[in-house]
DNA sequence: GAAGAAACGGAATGGAATGTCAGTTTCGGA
DNA sequence: TCCGAAACTGACATTCCATTCCGTTTCTTC
């Protein structure tokens, strides 16, 4: 017999290798061509494969952006979670370094990989089913945000009177605003100033002194 | 020769009617299933024409849908611009009487035809050029909003520090956070608790003080 | 009310994209 | 080296729609 790690042939790690490719390779056509302009060919060909090979990977057109979806979520949440949870903050000031801390890292998400925000936006538009679940990743936000801004309420450096999901969610509108700003315009210089604009709103409000 | 009134005749105002009929049938259409799931037969069949006719009076499928989306647009401008103008405003309490007013007209434009909502949201799908023109139209609020924020910096009653073009659109990125939450539940009580969690953070911000 | 023009409708067309399958190649094991 | 199994391939059948076309109906005008 041949040496197997954790269990897996290197048959299996080589499937495995080919569907890591596959759908590397549509996460790039959905974001450049758009989900409904990309055939599963052209996925194909940008691997070299023959398009009847893909059927041996995925169910259909479906099940690949599916994936490529879960993927992409992933690796986000996996980018953000390496931040401090709510509570490793006890300050007006933390808070607000944490807050730009965030600021920057979703930045560079999106700088470094613009079709990440492409692929998010335009799921949008691939089927009702799809839509909604954009829709509820926005939400799900809500609740992550809310964490922080309670946990400040409860220690006294954020208003008691918060209204903490509504202001959850006015916060992640704003951050969503400047996610949808990178897709025309990606430069750098232009986030930090959008950021430092959310940052501004959040913590002095826009009226005079 | 037959009475013309502004220089139709009946055949061309009948025309002009069945197009806006089309028009209207292609927002439901759209607005219901999505772009890609409506087919031209959809439309006509709400109509009860054939659907060769729809050629007679629209070049092809992506045709109609500019029709569709600029008759959108259309409405929501006019429905904005009946608010009074930036320089209509001299006070703190004057401009955030108004931000109010507005914030209710979008809520009552939009719970008012849902549809509204979802056909912006869907079009980011259709194609590269249709979501070039959302981003645009969202990017085309920035200087509306921003010419209440100058003013009021002019006048003094806002932050003579702000950052006019970034602060606005984090305003206007807080108003598409509520559009969005809208679609998934419009309850009217849901869409004021929003609005009100908005101009908290606008005008006092969320530190404690 | 007749004739010509314009509008209508839906069967037919063309093309594109999905998913299948039978023949071919590759690969691991003995 | 050889064998059998598993993976690969791309031509093909199928489906689905946008668009066209032409025979039929409706309207206008005289």
């Amino acid at each position: 017999m041949t040496a197997e790690v954790a269990g897996l042939s290197r048959l299996e790690r080589r499937k495995a290798e080919t569907r890591a490719e596959i759908i590397d390779a549509a996460f790039t056509c959905f974001a450049e061509q758009g989900y409904h302009a990309t055939g599963i060919a052209d996925i194909a060909a940008r691997l070299g494969i023959g398009h009847g090979t893909f059927y041996r990977y995925f169910e259909n057109k479906r099940d690949i952006v599916e994936h490529v979806v879960d993927d992409l979520i992933g690796r986000i949440v996996e980018a953000l979670g390496a931040d401090n949870a709510p509570d490793a903050v006890s300050t007006l000031e933390d808070y607000r370094a944490q807050t730009e801390r965030i600021g920057t890292v979703l930045a560079r998400i999106f700088d470094e990989d613009p079709r990440m925000a492409q692929l998010l936006v335009s799921a949008i538009g691939i089927d009702d089913a799809m839509r909604d679940r954009m829709l509820e990743l926005f939400e799900a936000t809500t609740p992550i945000t809310g964490a922080y801004l309670a946990h400040g309420v409860r220690l006294g450096y954020l208003r008691a009177d918060l209204d903490v999901e509504a202001t959850a969610f006015a916060i992640n509108g704003m951050i969503l605003g400047s996610l949808l700003a990178a897709l025309r315009d990606p430069s750098p210089e232009r986030q930090a100033r959008l950021s430092a604009g959310i940052r501004a709103v959040m913590y002095d409000g826009i009226a005079a002194r």
